[in-house]
DNA sequence: AGATTTACGGTACTGAACGTACCCTAATTG
DNA sequence: CAATTAGGGTACGTTCAGTACCGTAAATCT
């Protein structure tokens, strides 16, 4: 048997199977969802994008939600924390990313996704990873620094409290279901919220 | 014609309009809410145990959710904030309560109202009244006593910063997925968080 | 009171999707 | 090269949201 020529499309020539189809399918699914969304991501248009048919699909998933999450999860990047040196402007920095992205369609989908999820605590987790818990590394590293230059009370390196910012900003995003948030938003949270709480009970105003 | 006698049962004596027939479904729907969720909640259900039919609900209201949503709102209930003399316990307490209540039956309705009110802004400003904004309130309540006991910084009045503690717990629920927080979680964000926030910059720890 | 307008109630239907069942056939395995 | 596994095609069964009509009771007008 030759090898499989292939269109720009991905429709098979021959029948793909295992790994190369079910990355078809995680392609075709991250897809739809940039395209369309969570809301109006269907098996049926899924399994057509990827040349396969909805048996593939619920072969390896059991449900829709669980699928568009395997798929949203290919979709997210990894970047690294900034490092400017003072610890308002990495905070505020890393804050404006975030609330680029959770303004992005990308963060769009995110939304929906969490939504969709609702009580779910197994899917929830697989989402965190870009959300919430794994999200906490970069502001410890954020809030490390910054204590090694003595910006910041050792006693706030605790997660609760070093994502706090990240926190109060995804508030704004799931209760007030704001688009966007303005970035006076963003430094009334540094400025009332963050700094007063890591510069800690001990170390003096700088 | 005579009246049209009929059992104990909600159908309508004779045909209901109006507020009447606006007030029996609200409560058809705010029973089905609480017994079978919004995820079960069906028009169909509802117009039955309404005694009408499906013309009468999409009269009123565009859709599922924006019915849901009109009904649980007369499931909510308001109650007073605490006032032990202590800000500590104060907080505490009504974290507790509000831990209670996400926990409860009628918390996990306003989860999936949340959840299925995705970005709506509209939709989402309703419910705020009874788990955001309007909940402000009694926290700037809370925390007025306390600032004039001299246990807390003038500074802190502020909405972000006095509402921060409930803004975390319902982040345990709405990301975490827990059904319930530990009591540990509601000291530690009272005790890490809370209180260092409002004992302020200029306020020495008591 | 009688005529007119408004709004309920009954019922049927459309359409969208999820999820399932079956059966045939291509790929893989032994 | 047989046996097994996994894809593909297709057709359903179901559940609901939301819509469309139409006859009739209740309110409103004259």
């Amino acid at each position: 048997m030759p090898e499989r020529p292939r269109g720009s499309s991905d429709a098979g020539q021959t029948r793909r199977r295992g790994a190369a189809l079910e990355d078809a399918i995680l392609r075709a699914a991250a897809d739809e969802l940039t395209e369309a969304g969570f809301s109006r991501l269907t098996m049926d248009k899924v399994a057509t994008r990827a040349g396969t048919n909805k048996n593939a699909l619920y072969r390896r998933w059991p449900n829709r939600l669980t699928l568009a999450i395997a798929a949203y999860r290919r979709l997210a990047t990894t970047v690294q924390p900034p490092d400017t040196g003072s610890l308002r402007s990495d905070v505020l920095e890393w804050l404006r990313r975030a609330n680029r992205y959770w303004s992005s369609p990308q963060g769009a989908i995110l939304r929906e996704l969490l939504a969709a999820a609702g009580g779910a605590t197994e899917l929830l987790a697989q989402l965190q990873e870009q959300s919430g818990d794994a999200a906490a590394a970069p502001w410890l590293t954020i809030l490390g620094r910054a204590i090694a230059r003595g910006e910041a009370s050792p006693e706030a390196l605790h997660p609760r409290v070093a994502t706090i910012a990240m926190t109060l900003l995804r508030n704004e995003f799931v209760v007030r279901g704001a688009p966007s948030a303005p970035d006076e938003v963003l430094i009334e949270i540094v400025d009332e919220v963050y700094l007063p709480l890591v510069r800690g009970r001990s170390a003096p105003p700088a």
